[in-house]
DNA sequence: CAATGTGTATACCGATCGGTATACCTCAGG
DNA sequence: CCTGAGGTATACCGATCGGTATACACATTG
């Protein structure tokens, strides 16, 4: 558990993490943005490490549960919903583009962060395969149908970060729904 | 016109650069690499900012020229051979992913590096958009096309940096097969 | 009451950051 | 011959990096 100051340093580093990257900002200036200081940072994460760790951690629990409560209300397919969910979700600003894949570019191998991160995404394409294996039961190949729309998305986000705006993400959902009318996009011929 | 030594800066910056990220790198690890003193780096870019760009505009540069020869020795449609260009270009390192997708990740907003970026990724659009043009005149919506195809060539190349490898590029060219064979593609329905 | 945990404030550590200064070398071209 | 461009080597600058040390305040809780 968290304490309130730690609380209010995950959520400072939350935001100048995804703003301005991890290696340009410094412990300083999350302590600092926390109201907190260095020595109170480091009593809770131990390292800026560790601090990177838990910001991935959060950023993908925030965002996973806004998935499940859009896929709960949502009416079949539900495939689709993901791609909404990237484009409009309330808190976690978009216009930085992926948080993970920003992270990705700047860790350095061997960084713990980068097993959150791969996890994240195997989450995401695991719910794909998930979706479309109870939606549509009778499909040709639902794993390898989750493998492009995972693709898709990650294309989709991964350019919102130059864009500026998540209009690519559109795009994305658009080509998603052609693949997932469309029985050849199994592969099979 | 660089001088011998500003070449070597340029070669040692882009090994660097793009395997450890742009501010995992300092200057003074770039000289060293290129075997020159720092004096000389700064005679030569004047500073790290200038650096990067040059960084960003050789690579561009030496890919697209990669680019233009496969395609002059290529059969119609042209397209997908931009897909087998991102796969197997013998010269520029894949396993770390997009370089200017990652640089985007890591540069602050008003670096001029952006506008390099931006610059290449429309270029690479507008590229799509000529040769579905050529290849295929009577096409419904080749702008549109291009767009789709541009996405999931970014995606591709944007999750080969947390893969290790360029396996989702092969699958993206097998997307933009079906699309570009599937009248619906345009969006007309 | 005392003790523990959570916090503040501040100063410090060695290392590295981007960038500059001084002094010397070497070699091609007028 | 000699000048100037392109080098080398080294030392330095203030700022910032991640991380630690010392000392004090204020609660809750046993």
């Amino acid at each position: 558990m968290l304490t309130p100051a730690g609380e209010r340093v995950l959520t400072a580093a939350s935001e100048l993490f995804y703003r301005e990257g991890l290696n340009a900002v410094g412990v300083a200036a999350v302590a600092e943005a926390a109201g907190v200081t260095k020595k109170t940072l480091y009593a809770c994460f131990g390292s800026k490490t560790e601090l990177t760790v838990a910001y991935l951690r959060r950023r993908h629990d925030v965002w996973w549960a806004y998935l499940e409560e859009r896929l709960a209300e949502a009416d079949r397919p539900r495939a689709l919903v993901v791609f909404d969910a990237y484009i409009d979700h309330p808190r976690l600003g978009s216009d930085r583009g992926c948080a993970f894949l920003n992270a990705a570019a700047e860790l350095p191998a061997g960084h713990p962060g980068l097993d959150v991160i791969r996890r994240h995404k195997a989450a995401v394409r695991a719910k794909f395969a998930e979706l479309l294996r109870e939606d549509a039961p009778g499909a040709d190949d639902p794993e390898r149908l989750a493998e492009q729309l995972f693709l898709l998305v990650e294309g989709a986000v991964a350019h919102t970060g130059i864009d500026g705006d998540a209009h690519r993400v559109t795009l994305a959902r658009e080509i998603a729904e052609i693949l997932m009318r469309d029985p050849r996009t199994a592969g099979t011929r």
